[in-house]
DNA sequence: GCCCGCTTGTGACTGAGTGCACAAGGACGG
DNA sequence: CCGTCCTTGTGCACTCAGTCACAAGCGGGC
């Protein structure tokens, strides 16, 4: 499910208040979600609450953590060494363990060789190798929307099996695997198309702004 | 809906293609959904669509546009200038015109005044006047976790109606105000349970790598 | 002017996800 | 040792988005 990082999120808020037991109750507020969805989704891990008291915070830690696989290493490369891409090399702060920048790839010639956070930029073409060595299977794309479904096959070419896409563009890849897609663009669209929904301003280019009721909340 | 912006890219490249008419199969195809979903999502627009030929190009674009509210001017705010927040300010594809980021505002004094990509950093105390005076109604988070429900909580009493979280923090909002959130830590998450569940490699801490079959793709 | 083929618009179906409400069952006090 | 209280686990009903399949309708050819 995807709402497990949230629960493992939460639960280790808790653990760090040295708190040893949770209900999920209090687990679904920390979370953002509902009590019931709570209950079930742990209990689809065929998880051991506790009936009168809660769950260990410990125990279900250690559990999500094995299903999520924050116990292993996941080495990862960025190829698009841009804005975003060296935003996300030099970020250290992906919070959960275990996704380590392996490899920084660009096509461009200018940025080869440069270091970036102690990694040196590598020409695309090094791609497989890269990938091979340093056994990485999560890419993330950060180059721009016209080459990005050329960088996807690469990468699956070259043996990753999960890609996280931060270029506006529709990728598709093989059966088998994985692409998750984030788009500040798309994003920022829906926030705007609510809140015109919501009969919010906003200005136009030529005129002023209206301005009328209608609520309609959508926080989650 | 979500996939409106999908619609606007396909259809602002099937313009530039000089393509005048376009089909819901291939429109489908190029933002990577079904066909019966965007005929259904469109009519749902109250388009107009003429049967046995298609869409006409430039008048759906004009409709969805409107729709969407890329035909106003979106002023935004980004809190929080670390690697993250100043990544975005230089980041210029939003794509969609009519997003501009027209102020940054950082806590730490050692940030405030510095300039980027043209705009002066402010402190966090200018917020009210920056939004008032600007006409800001969406912010960005761009901050550490545990300031972020104190900052949202900033913007939502300055008059932003609309956040854009990137920290990675569940953050509620009254109603009224909306609230997406973006969070990399999650999708590797998720990107890595998935993997997990394939039978994927990525190496133990501690041992070899498996291997195994199981396919199940989730291309989209 | 009529017919044929193509594409839209939509009604019905399906399936997944959500939330409620309650029974099952352990812990703790007496 | 027993009863009560509290929290989990889950059966059920409901909603809603997604999909299929088909009728309606427009353009173009003859």
């Amino acid at each position: 499910m995807a709402r497990l990082p949230l629960y493992y999120r939460a639960l280790v808020e808790t653990a760090e208040h040295r708190i040893g037991t949770v209900s999920s109750e209090r687990l679904a507020e920390l979370a953002g979600v509902n009590a019931a969805k709570v209950r079930k989704d742990l209990s689809y891990l065929g998880s051991y609450g506790t009936r009168g008291v809660g769950y260990d915070v410990e125990f279900l830690l250690h559990q999500i953590s094995r299903e999520l696989g924050l116990t292993r290493d996941w080495p990862v490369a960025i190829v698009g060494i841009g804005n975003l891409g060296q935003a996300l090399a030099n970020y250290h702060g992906f919070g959960a363990r275990g996704f380590r920048i392996a490899a920084l790839v660009d096509d461009d010639a200018e940025k080869v060789g440069r270091d970036v956070d102690g990694l040196t930029i590598e020409p695309i073409s090094a791609l497989p190798d890269l990938v091979a060595e340093r056994h990485i299977t999560i890419g993330m794309i950060a180059t721009p929307a016209h080459v990005a479904q050329e960088v996807a096959d690469q990468l699956v070419a070259a043996g990753v099996r999960s890609i996280l896409n931060f270029a506006p563009a529709v990728v598709t890849v093989p059966e088998g695997v994985s692409m998750r897609k984030v788009d500040l663009a798309i994003e920022l669209q829906i926030l705007s198309f609510y809140q015109l929904r919501k009969g919010g301003s906003g200005r136009r280019h030529d005129a002023v702004d209206p301005n009328g009721g209608l609520r309609e909340g959508m926080a989650g």
